[in-house]
DNA sequence: CCCCAACCGTA
DNA sequence: GTACGGTTGGGGG
């Protein structure tokens, strides 16, 4: 540093109360985390980085620092305990505020300057002075009178809030003595807040006009005697120690030890993708855009930071990858498995106060409720830009598409819908305004005359979409919709890709699965106690259906419109919950990550082969028509056999068999089970029943549904996933489901071979071994599991060699199936009837197998007793990541209603620790195929196998990507206690490379 | 036309 | 014993 240099030293500790209480604490993260302060500090930092010279600064910085208090003890308290003793614990909304600064700071690249045992006052008064020695100038950013003996020629002071420059004469103006008279004039007044004690009866016009007249403290206290005033006189004379005691707990101090030279405060420049994560993570739009703008950065490309929030002393929620993103050490830390038997931790106050938030802003609109009336039809371009104008202003916007299918392969957008409200900015509840867009709405009944024509007033579609796209673009606008992939499909396909968003649907998901479903409508009962209107009411359904396009603009409006209002109100009541308990990386690293990824898989399908799904076809039918002419020769009469009423009044009725179980409905079961029984008897019919079953099941709904699926311009089938239909955090598949294509019999296998690449590619199929027993053996902690997985040797033999006192080696078939059922048993919350079920052997020797397993491994019994006592405590079970899957019915009365819920809770944690791994796993792929500079795409998900198509020239370097990736998908939020095991892959159909 | 039960394919 | 979705038959409206 060198003459003429200038160095702002930014008082962040005091900065922080001030914004706390100078910004409404409504200005909130969309989660609800309170960023009141931090807003302010950054925009604070930012003016003063850019515009400095354009404020009463007047100067720009050369030097650059932001000092902060390290905790409340420091030296003056051995010099006077009582200091600072009356403050009052921070307000909770300011806790996890403290640490978000620093953050801040370092995303400013600015030095974050805090010493032990010392306030900020003092480093800054040590800065200042070794600055002013060197002959540089210096802005303090405060405006604490603490810091106005700091003042000279050279140092000045700058209040940012009222954009005002702290000089001499201002130091004057104020106290009414100069800055190097500010520590007698504190001295003699004292200060109340920081519990420093003065003079009783001396404010600050006595102290000034005293020290006027005797022009120091210690002449003043020499000869105090010579006041007049007679209580004046008393009053300093006893306390003149007390006085000395305070002059020296206001001195600042300029020695203090800083660790980082002046030179080391020198100003960098700014990082933009390093402050837009940061910026973004805090959901500060507005600056977002500026420093995107001012660094000539592409904010949509930079993800938000992790960035790890602390409230205070109570950990609060898992926090799931902290420092990954920031690009931090990973912090390898075995997570513990879940203690559910330990004493509950107290509920953080930070989350409490969140949660009382939340509740607020639930209710914010009670006293606006949905008035269908009041929604607008845009027709016309200028309204339109006039709405998106509104919608980037306020940062926060809820979408929704009307299109003319339900699916989103197929689906031409019809409309689009849109619903704002002013309050994350103003801090007040503001009004909801929502409008429906038509697009191509059409006239009349689509007959074979005309009819097809688009209905008059609409905007034009090519005028549309490019409005709409530069709003769903746009990083800085926060777009909420329920069920997002499918619109974001739709746009998709409409050229347009949605960035920033959160999705309604996934958020209930991640605060209530468990409980009930998390369609728009169910969610609209529960949060607002409203009925949206229903689609049939609108389209009609069954014959009388139309497509969105047929139906009237009006009634569309009302519709549409309503439903980006409803999913407006549902974030607002619903996203501050996430964090108020502790679930946003379940969401936000989980669940919301994936809309992407999955839109992706399912617009890329899979080719499937009509010809051999044909063939299939051709000769299952005719296996199956042989099956049922000797069926209806040993039955004696012709039936349906699909009927399982009449197959059962023919097997237990007319022919007299002996009847096995019956259905709860009490018809006979006809199931395969004992079908399978009886044919063991030597009954041919039986055995004819099950084979016609399995034909006909696979020509139903495998090589004849399918087909059907076959998109009519990609030439592949496009399933769809739900993200949010299982209670463990499983996907689901659907439309076709190809998460059950048959695999464990050669004659359904075929059904894979139909599974197919397109020329010059193969299929790589990846898939965990064992993933579930591998979980298990890490959250209940069992040493001969976690040993055999780490030796990987053969897990069922393992567990019959400990159970039976069988040697691996040689071991009989029977002896190794009956340990498998065992291992399935557990993870499924095992019972003897079940396990006896399985078997097919007595319950009681079920119970004798289930009692010498928990004999050998008591680790188990205890992992799941612990499992079932928590969920009975909390309601809730959670998986390695802090998923959490609610069983309210575990309290149940009713034994079997409990039991099996019980059972459930078991299998929970296991299961849905399983689907967290793969989701990060499928999180995680794409950007690392990237990376590698390799084309595979991922195309399917069946639980705990990924499908990839690939080029054939690239295979052999993308198998140990894939697996790489998948193997080490828990980390680093995880660090398992057993490797996971991935085999995987390539072959040109799914049979082979399964 | 809608819904449920039974059955069966997958992990 | 856990978690799903699809097909069929069949009852009720």
């Amino acid at each position: 540093m060198k003459k003429g240099d200038h160095l702002f030293l930014v008082d962040g500790s005091g900065f922080i109360f001030r914004a706390f209480h100078a910004i409404p604490a409504l200005n909130r993260k969309s989660d609800g985390l309170p960023v009141n302060a931090v807003s302010g500090f950054c925009n604070m930092l930012w003016k003063l980085l850019t515009d400095a010279r354009d404020t009463s600064v007047g100067v720009t910085p050369t030097h650059f620092a932001v000092i902060f208090d390290y905790s409340s003890k420091t030296f003056r308290n051995e010099l006077y305990p009582e200091y600072k003793a009356n403050r009052s614990a921070p307000p909770e909304d300011l806790i996890p505020q403290f640490g978000l600064i620093r953050h801040a700071t370092k995303a400013f690249n600015l030095p974050c300057i805090e010493i032990e045992g010392y306030e900020a006052d003092d480093i800054i008064a040590t800065y200042a002075r070794q600055a002013e020695a060197i002959g540089a100038d210096v802005t303090i950013i405060s405006s604490d009178k603490d810091l106005m003996q700091l003042v000279t020629p050279n140092v000045h002071m700058y209040d940012s809030m009222k954009d005002k420059q702290i000089s001499i004469p201002e130091v004057i103006e104020k106290w009414g003595v100069p800055p190097e008279k500010m520590i007698d004039l504190q001295a003699l007044t004292g200060d109340s807040t920081d519990n420093v004690p003065g003079v009783p009866g001396i404010g600050p016009k006595t102290a000034a006009q005293l020290l006027e007249e005797f022009g120091d403290l210690d002449t003043l206290l020499a000869r105090a005697g010579e006041i007049k005033q007679q209580k004046r006189r008393e009053n300093i004379l006893a306390n003149a120690e007390l006085v000395k005691i305070s002059r020296q707990l206001v001195t600042l101090k300029t020695d203090t030890p800083v660790d980082m030279a002046l030179e080391d405060l020198m100003l960098h420049p700014q990082d933009g993708p390093k402050l837009i994560a940061f910026l973004k993570a805090m959901e500060f739009t507005t600056l977002t855009r500026r420093v995107a703008e001012a660094t000539g950065t592409d904010a949509s490309a930079i993800e938000p930071a992790a960035v790890p929030v602390e409230w205070g002393a109570a950990a609060h929620g898992p926090d799931l990858d902290k420092g990954e993103a920031s690009g931090g050490p990973a912090a390898p830390a075995a997570a513990e498995p879940a203690k559910l038997d330990a004493p509950k931790a107290a509920t953080p106050a930070g989350a409490r106060e969140s949660e009382a938030f939340a509740i607020e802003r639930a209710g914010l609109f009670k006293d606006q409720p949905i008035d269908r009336s009041l929604y607008e039809t845009i027709r016309d371009i200028a309204t339109l830009d006039r709405w998106i104008a509104d919608a980037r202003e306020t940062g926060l916007v809820a979408f929704d598409t009307e299109t003319n299918s339900l699916d989103a392969m197929q689906a031409d957008l019809v409309g689009f819908s849109l619903a704002l409200s002013d309050s994350r900015d103003t801090g007040r509840p503001g009004t909801i305004r929502a409008a429906y867009v038509p697009l191509g709405h059409r006239s009349g009944s689509d007959d074979l005359f005309g009819g097809n024509d688009l209905a008059p007033n609409q905007i034009p579609m090519a005028e549309a979409l490019p409005r709409l796209r530069a709003l769903l673009e746009d990083p800085a606008v926060l777009k909420v919709a329920q069920n997002l992939k499918y619109d974001y499909l739709v746009m998709k396909r409409h050229g347009v890709e949605v960035k920033s968003f959160d999705d309604t649907m996934l958020i209930s998901y991640v605060l209530e699965g468990g409980i009930g479903t998390h369609g728009m409508d169910p969610l609209s009962e529960r949060w607002l106690g409203h009925t949206p209107i229903a689609f049939k009411d609108v389209a009609g359904s069954g014959k009388s259906l139309v497509s969105f396009d047929r139906v009237e603009i009006d009634k569309a409006t009302a519709y549409a419109a309503e439903d980006a209002d409803v999913t407006l109100r549902l974030w607002f009541a619903m996203k501050p919950l996430l964090a108020a308990r502790g679930l946003t990386s379940v969401y936000e690293r989980l669940e919301r990550p994936l809309v992407p990824v999955l839109a992706r898989m399912e617009e890329r399908g899979i080719s499937v082969d009509r010809q051999i799904l044909s063939r299939l076809s051709g000769e299952l039918a005719q296996g199956a028509a042989a099956l049922e002419d000797e069926i209806y020769q040993l039955a004696g009469e012709r039936f349906n056999i699909g009927s399982p009423k009449q197959l059962g009044d023919i097997l237990f009725g007319k022919m007299g068999l002996p009847g096995g179980a019956k259905t709860k409905t009490g018809q006979w079961s006809t199931s395969a089970q004992v079908l399978e029984d009886l044919a063991a008897a030597g009954l041919e019919l039986p055995r004819r029943i099950v084979d016609w079953r399995q034909l006909t099941k696979l020509k139903s709904t495998y090589t004849d549904a399918l087909p059907g699926y076959i998109h009519p311009e990609t030439k592949r089938v496009h399933t769809s996933y739900s993200l949010a239909s299982t209670t463990t955090g499983r996907l689901s598949s659907s439309e076709p489901n190809l998460q059950n294509i048959p695999v464990r019999n050669a004659e359904g296998r075929k059904i894979r071979t139909a599974f197919i690449s397109t020329p010059g590619r193969k299929l790589i199929s990846a898939d965990y071994s064992q993933i579930e027993l591998r979980v298990l053996a890490h959250v209940a902690d069992i040493p001969q599991l976690r040993q055999a997985f780490a030796d990987g040797i053969d897990i069922h033999a393992m567990t019959a060699s400990e159970m039976f006192g069988v040697p691996v080696e040689g071991m009989p078939s029977e002896v190794r199936r009956r340990a498998k059922a065992i291992n399935f048993g557990i993870v499924y919350g095992i019972s003897a009837f079940g396990l006896a079920n399985q078997l097919g052997i007595e319950r009681s020797e079920a119970g004798d197998y289930i009692k010498r397993y928990f004999e050998r491994f008591p680790g188990i019994r205890d992992y799941m007793e612990a499992t079932k006592a928590g969920a009975r405590d909390k309601g809730y079970v959670e998986t390695v990541f802090g998923r959490r899957i609610h069983y309210p019915d575990i309290r149940s009365s009713n034994p079997s209603v409990r039991a099996f819920n019980e059972r459930a809770a078991i299998n929970a944690p296991i299961q849905g620790s399983a689907a967290d791994i793969i989701r990060r796993a499928m999180i995680r792929i794409e950007p690392a195929l990237v990376e590698a500079k390799l084309n595979a795409r991922m195309l399917l998900q069946v639980h705990d196998e990924l499908i990839f198509e690939v080029e054939d020239a690239e295979i052999e370097a993308t198998l140990p990507v894939i697996v790489d990736v998948m193997e080490n998908a828990a980390m680093p939020a995880l660090s398992m206690r057993v490797p996971l095991k991935v085999d995987a892959r390539a072959a040109h159909n799914w049979d082979e490379a399964h």
